[in-house]
RNA sequence: UCCUCAGUAGCUCAGUUGGUUAGAGCACCUGACUGUUAAUCAGGGGGUCGUAGGUUCAAGUCCUACCUGGGGAGCCA
C-alpha cells in the first residue's frame, strides 16, 4: 500500500488523528528496549522531530538494528496521539523501509552536542544539525522576503554581471579571470602578460560589487536592486569575512540621502519581523542554544527607531566619551570598531546611521556636499556586527564626477560608460548595499560568518 | 597580513616542578529494562599526544620552524 509522503512539518500541525500516511527522513535518535522502539526523524521541513513508534515483534530484526542515527527512512503508519509526555502526536509505523544505512562506526554525528569548529571541518554533513537546519532555513526565508519586499515597491530584480572588465570600483582586491596558459602565458614586446589574447580580449576579475551597473538600471527603471554573490581577494581571516559572499544592492533614482537611510531603516525592520513572524521555531532553538538575548534584540531592532548622525557629530560623541580609545578619534579619520562599537552599544544603545563622512576616506562616486570637505556616505552600524550596510547618495552631476575620477587617479577610458549616465538624462541617485551573511550573522545570532553560508570560501579554505 | 591562545581516543577535554603501562565524560559495541524524550544501568574495545627537527639518562610536558583552528586588529559588506 502505498501512501502519500506527508512533511513532518504538517503532520505536526495536523489535528487528523488516525490517518495513514508517509513520512521519509534522516534518524535523529532511536531509543527503547526489546518491545518499542522509538525513532525521532526529521526532514529538514522544520527544527521538530516526528516521533515513529515502532513494535518490535512486528519488524525484522535486522531492520531495528540498522535504524541508527542518520540513517534515512520511508515509514508508511497511523499519525496517533501520543501515549507518551513530550510530543502530542506520533506515527504507529506498519511498514519501514530504509533507503540508506549510516554505520554508526564511522558516521561523524553523534546525538549529542558538537562544537562549530568542527562542524565546519564537515561541511557536507552539518546540514543535518539542528542548528544548521536551522540556520540555512532562516537563509532562505530572509532571501525569499527580499525579493517579497522589492517586488512590493516596484523595485525590479536586475542581474548585474559577475566577470567583470572593470576594476575601478575600488572596494577590494579582485580576483582574476582568465583561461591563460599560467605555465605560458603571451607576452607583449615589452614582456608584459599580453591580455588582448584573453577569452576576452582584456583583464577581468570577478566582481566585487554591482554597483556600478545597479546605476545604470536605476537611471532608467528608477528603482532596481541586486542580489548576487560578490568576490573579494582580500587576505581577511575573521568571523565577519568571506572571500565569496552575497550582497544585497538597491539602487534608486530620484533618492536623495534621506530616502535612502528611510528605505534602509523600513528594508532591515521589515525583514527582521518577517524573520520573527516565519521562522518562530528555528529563532527559538538559537535563542535557547546561542544566544539567550536574540530574540530581544530582534523586537528591539523593529521597535526602536534608528539614530541618525553626521559623522561630525559622531566624532564629537567620541571626544566627549571619556573613555580611552586604542585608536585616536580625530576628524578626518575613519571611525574604527571600537569607535562604532562604542556609538552603537554603549552611547545610543540602538543601531546608529552615521552620516556625511570625511571625502578622501570615501569612493570616488558618493555626492559631495556644498562644505567641499564630505560626501554623503551613510553607514549604518549595528549591535554585535558593525557596518551592516553601507551606501551613498551618488554624485550626479557629470563635471564634479569626472574631476574627482581624475583626481583618484582611476583611467577615465575605463569609466565612460558610467559617465554617460551624467552626461544623458542625469538624476540625483542613492543606493546602499546590505552584506547578506552579515544581516544573517545578526537574525541568527551567530557569531561566525562561516556558519551563515552553507559553502563559505576563506583564504585557504574553499574545501566541498 | 599582524597580535594572541590552542592542537592528547570518533567528539569535548584533564594530564602537577620533564619521570613507570597517557586518563575522564560522551559516542560506539555487548548485556539488562514493557512508552522512551540528548532514556537509564552494568561491562568492553578504542591513542603515531598536529608535523618535522632539537635539548635531555628520560619529552604529551622544554626549545625552534611549519601546518591547522579559535579570539582580537587591519581591509571592508
Amino acid at each position: 500500500m502505498k501512501y502519500k509522503r506527508n512533511f513532518v512539518k504538517d503532520l505536526l500541525k495536523s489535528s487528523k488523528v488516525d490517518l495513514d500516511i508517509n513520512v521519509k527522513g534522516w534518524v535523529r535518535t532511536k531509543r527503547g528496549n526489546k518491545q518499542v522502539a522509538f525513532v525521532a526523524l526529521n526532514d529538514g521541513s522544520t527544527i521538530n522531530n516526528i516521533q515513529i513508534v515502532i513494535d518490535v515483534a512486528n519488524f525484522n530484526e535486522e531492520l531495528i538494528r540498522d535504524i541508527t542515527t542518520g540513517a534515512s527512512l520511508s515509514v508508511n503508519g497511523k499519525l496517533v496521539k501520543s501515549m507518551g509526555k513530550g510530543q502530542n502526536i506520533e506515527i504507529l509505523a506498519n511498514e519501514v523501509e530504509i533507503y540508506g544505512t549510516a554505520d554508526p562506526e564511522t558516521y561523524p554525528l553523534q546525538k549529542k552536542g558538537h562544537t562549530l569548529e568542527f562542524l565546519r571541518e564537515i561541511a557536507h554533513l552539518r546540514f543535518r544539525t539542528n542548528t544548521f537546519g536551522a540556520i540555512f532555513r532562516i537563509r532562505h526565508a530572509m532571501s525569499f522576503a527580499i525579493h517579497k519586499y522589492f517586488n512590493d515597491r516596484n523595485f525590479y530584480y536586475l542581474h548585474t554581471p559577475i566577470v567583470t572588465g572593470s576594476d575601478a570600483e575600488g572596494a577590494g582586491e579582485m580576483f582574476r579571470v582568465t583561461n591563460l596558459d599560467m605555465m605560458n602565458p603571451p607576452k607583449t614586446d615589452e614582456g608584459k602578460i599580453d591580455y588582448s589574447k584573453d577569452f576576452f580580449g582584456k583583464e577581468t576579475n570577478l566582481t566585487v560589487s554591482g554597483q556600478l551597473e545597479g546605476e545604470l538600471g536605476a537611471t532608467a527603471l528608477s528603482n532596481i536592486y541586486t542580489f548576487g554573490p560578490t568576490f573579494r581577494a582580500e587576505n581577511s581571516n575573521t568571523p565577519r569575512h568571506l572571500a565569496e559572499f552575497w550582497m544585497i544592492e538597491p539602487e534608486m533614482a530620484f533618492y536623495d540621502i534621506h530616502d535612502n537611510m528611510d528605505l534602509a531603516e523600513d528594508f532591515l525592520k521589515f525583514l527582521i519581523s518577517y524573520a520573527l513572524e516565519n521562522c518562530k521555531d528555528d529563532i527559538e532553538f538559537l535563542n535557547k542554544m546561542y544566544d539567550k538575548e536574540l530574540i530581544e534584540r530582534l523586537n528591539f531592532i523593529v521597535e526602536n527607531k534608528f539614530e541618525r548622525i553626521s559623522y561630525t557629530e559622531a566624532i564629537e560623541v567620541l571626544e566627549k566619551a571619556g573613555q580611552k580609545f586604542e585608536f585616536p578619534v580625530k576628524w578626518g579619520y575613519d571611525l574604527q570598531s571600537e569607535h562604532e562599537r562604542y556609538l552603537v552599544e554603549k552611547h545610543y544603545k540602538k543601531p546608529v546611521m552615521v552620516t556625511d563622512y570625511p571625502a578622501i576616506i570615501k569612493a570616488f562616486y558618493m555626492k559631495q556636499n556644498d562644505d567641499g570637505k564630505t560626501v554623503r556616505a551613510l553607514d549604518v552600524l549595528f549591535p554585535r556586527i558593525g557596518e551592516i550596510i553601507g551606501g551613498s547618495q551618488r554624485e550626479e552631476i557629470y563635471d564634479k564626477l569626472k574631476g574627482k575620477i581624475n583626481e583618484m587617479g582611476i583611467p577615465e577610458e575605463e569609466m565612460w560608460w558610467y559617465l554617460e549616465t551624467r552626461k544623458f538624462g542625469t538624476v540625483p541617485h542613492s543606493g546602499f548595499g546590505l552584506g547578506f551573511e552579515r544581516f544573517i550573522l545578526f537574525v541568527t545570532g551567530m557569531s561566525n560568518i562561516r556558519d551563515v553560508i552553507p559553502f563559505p570560501r576563506t583564504p585557504k579554505n574553499a574545501e566541498f
